[in-house]
DNA sequence: GGTGCGACCTAA
DNA sequence: TTAGTTAGGTCGCACC
């Protein structure tokens, strides 16, 4: 990790532990400097160095011994202001590991070093199970319930709820863990016949056993059977209730002295330990790929109990008619809640309300949490969602709060981020789309002149080293390498470096990652020119698009509109969004029949005219479905039945039914498509 | 022109 | 010689 070796001293590479504690487009010392001290230093080249260094009567030597004791002040600077070293001490505390380990190795280590502390006292021991045995462990068949969302812009109050910890929470609430676990009911039928699978290797249940536990038994809802607490209490639950009953009590004193500042980043270093490995211990269970002692069946057991978790505090907030409300989106832990028609008290006082009946409605210590109110909101699709967020009933200023789209990602250049965070703050501040249409042709005018912020138009992505790409991976950080390499080979960016570059513009038809130029070139040759075409049509528009989309505004159009003679008239882009069709509440518009494009009829134009066109697009999807359909394997892998019959099939929540259900629909689909088909001509 | 794949980065 | 997980969206290119 440091690349650099003494012993008896701890050589901490800070640029690397960096990249985990806070999030930078790049990560030189100049730019950390600016962000985290908020200081500026320059940077001055090796030759520059050299010649100071070199010049007659050292008149200059002290410009370049400052020059680095700056960079070594700076360094020490930087730590402190993240308590880097307060924090590491903190926790190597409490996972009772080394202070270099706490930095040096993975969450695992973390996990086994509390958990087995519990488990020796018990006389229990970690399985530790070869690679082989690991590789051949089930496969997980559970994922976390993510609603599509209902993709639009809400202008009334939309609520957030999140369960606290719910992972956490559901170890304890129900016992499970390795020390608890029977294995899946299926296997206890058999349990007389010897031994079954069980996670990584094997179990033997004695029958009689059994017998006598029959009462003192619950089943997850994938069928996985776990001992009461009464019989054992898990290893797991006991080590995460210990954890988060720790970090209440850390966050109290917390409180109690906030006059303390040194005592008060010691607690909060302390009560953040707690809660990443709580959160950790989740993983452990399920770490198929790389874990040392992963249990699919208590993995699985997690995910779908907090799957069910979750629709049962949908359905419940759904259903309970004097709060109005419908659930709009939803993901793993969280629910969004729409109240039309309320106003911003309302939702504070309804959501307060539901968080208690939900909480109510559940095992301790699963709890529902009031998070926030959305006013306004746009929910794009999954995991990407960005509002204007109000956290308690007294807060006058919203703030903005982005969730996944791309003023919060760092795979496009500062100018989008910055183009899209406005241009959705004018849209929610004054709901004027003119004035959003007049920024976006400003922004974009001034890149056509050549006046906007290099700075902003600079790309930074991950450098993964010469052996990290597939062979023919077009990638610019793996192009700029190449061009270092051939001037020095000692130039290569590090592996895990972002390495900046710049879209130039180039003659038609030649593909894009020829275009890429690294910053330094860029500034010194003028004949470059920043490629304002490609920025604005494919990196800010796009962007501004899908969320403008959502209100019926062509955000494209706004482009070609622009009073100027030389521009390229763009394509806008089919995004998810649109496909999915939303129906805004400014148009009502809906999916054509075939290609699922938004039309006002039930068929788009375009495909009303090219009837040939319909059939291929149609036979396409009809196979699509019909292999879908087949490969849906005939038994039931959780209830062991035949579900063809669905009587076979006790349990509702058999997946296989599931799919047997959607393949169904599907195949009816196909049906009605074929005789839409036939009537076509 | 559609599709599949690789690359990136984020949500949870 | 050590590594927590999966889901999800988007872009650009190669291929058919």
């Amino acid at each position: 990790m440091s690349e650099i070796h003494i012993a008896g001293r701890v050589v901490i590479n800070l640029w690397r532990i960096l990249r985990h504690e806070v999030t930078l487009n790049v990560y030189t010392f100049e730019n950390v400097a600016y962000h985290v001290l908020h200081q500026r230093e320059p940077l001055f080249s090796f030759k520059q160095l050299s010649t100071w260094y070199k010049q007659p009567a050292h008149k200059n030597r002290w410009r370049v011994i400052e020059f680095y004791l700056t960079r070594v002040n700076g360094n020490l600077a930087i730590m402190k202001q993240l308590d880097l070293i307060g924090q590491t001490s903190e926790f190597a505390r409490v996972f009772g590991i080394e202070f270099y380990h706490v930095l040096s190795r993975g969450s695992q280590y973390r996990v086994e070093s509390m958990m087995l502390r519990i488990a020796k006292p018990m006389s229990l021991i970690a399985v530790s199970p070869s690679v082989q045995q690991r590789a051949q462990q089930k496969a997980p068949e559970c994922i976390p319930l993510t609603l599509e969302p209902q993709s639009r812009f809400y202008s009334n109050p939309v609520i957030v709820l999140d369960f606290q910890s719910l992972y956490p929470s559901i170890m304890i609430a129900y016992n499970y863990c390795f020390s608890t676990c029977l294995g899946r009911v299926e296997n206890l039928a058999h349990a007389h016949e010897g031994m079954f699978d069980f996670g990584c290797t094997s179990l033997g249940i004695d029958p009689k056993q059994l017998k006598d536990l029959r009462n003192d038994i619950t089943i997850s809802p994938n069928g996985v059977v776990f001992v009461k607490s009464k019989v054992r209490r898990g290893i797991l639950p006991i080590m995460v209730q210990d954890i988060l009953n720790t970090r209440i009590m850390v966050k109290k004193s917390m409180k109690l002295n906030k006059e303390d500042k040194a005592l008060e980043r010691l607690l909060h270093a302390r009560q953040l330990g707690l809660k990443l490995i709580a959160n950790v211990t989740y993983g452990y269970t399920s770490a198929s790929f790389s874990g040392r002692m992963p249990c699919i069946e208590v993995g699985d057991s997690i995910v779908r109990k907090a799957r069910e978790t979750l629709e049962r505090a949908i359905s419940l907030v759904e259903n309970t008619k004097k709060w109005g409300a419908e659930v709009v989106y939803g993901d793993t832990d969280s629910l969004f809640i729409l109240l039309k028609g309320r106003s911003k008290e309302d939702a504070f006082r309804i959501g307060q309300e539901m968080c208690d009946a939900v909480t109510n409605d559940n095992p301790k210590p699963i709890k529902l949490k009031f998070e926030k109110v959305y006013l306004p909101c746009v929910l794009q699709t999954k995991k990407r969602y960005v509002g204007f967020m109000y956290e308690t009933p007294d807060q006058k200023e919203p703030v903005f709060d982005a969730k996944g789209i791309e003023t919060v990602r760092r795979d496009t250049c500062t100018a989008v981020s910055k183009i899209l965070e406005r241009s959705i703050k004018i849209l929610f501040t004054s709901r004027d789309i003119s004035a959003v249409r007049n920024y976006v042709q400003s922004q974009c005018k001034k890149l056509i002149d050549g006046r906007a912020n290099i700075q902003d138009c600079i790309f930074a992505k991950e450098y993964r080293g010469m052996a990290g790409y597939k062979p023919g991976a077009c990638v610019p950080a793996l192009e700029i390498a190449r061009k270092n390499l051939v001037v020095d080979r000692r130039s290569e960016p590090r592996v895990g470096e972002r390495v900046p570059y710049l879209i130039v513009y180039g003659p038609p038809g030649l593909p894009l990652i020829q275009l890429v130029r690294k910053p330094d070139i860029f500034l010194s040759d003028p004949s470059m020119r920043l490629n304002a075409t490609y920025y604005i049509t494919k990196q800010i528009l796009p962007p501004l698009n899908r969320i403008f989309a959502l209100l019926g505004v062509d955000v494209f159009k706004w482009y070609q509109d622009m009073p100027r003679s030389t521009k390229v008239a763009p394509v806008a882009p089919v995004n998810v969004a649109q496909k999915k069709g939303m129906i805004s509440q400014y148009f009502s518009t809906m999916n054509c029949a075939i290609c699922e494009e938004l039309t006002k009829n039930n068929v788009c134009d375009a495909c009303r005219r090219d009837p040939q066109n319909v059939v291929t697009t149609l036979n396409t999807k009809i196979s699509k479905w019909e292999r879908a359909f087949n490969s849906i394997s005939q038994i039931c892998a959780s209830c062991q039945g035949v579900p063809q019959d669905n009587q076979n099939c006790t349990s509702l929540d058999c997946p296989l039914l599931f799919r047997l259900h959607r393949g169904k629909q599907d195949m009816v689909k196909a049906e009605q498509y074929r005789e839409f088909i036939a009537k076509l001509f």
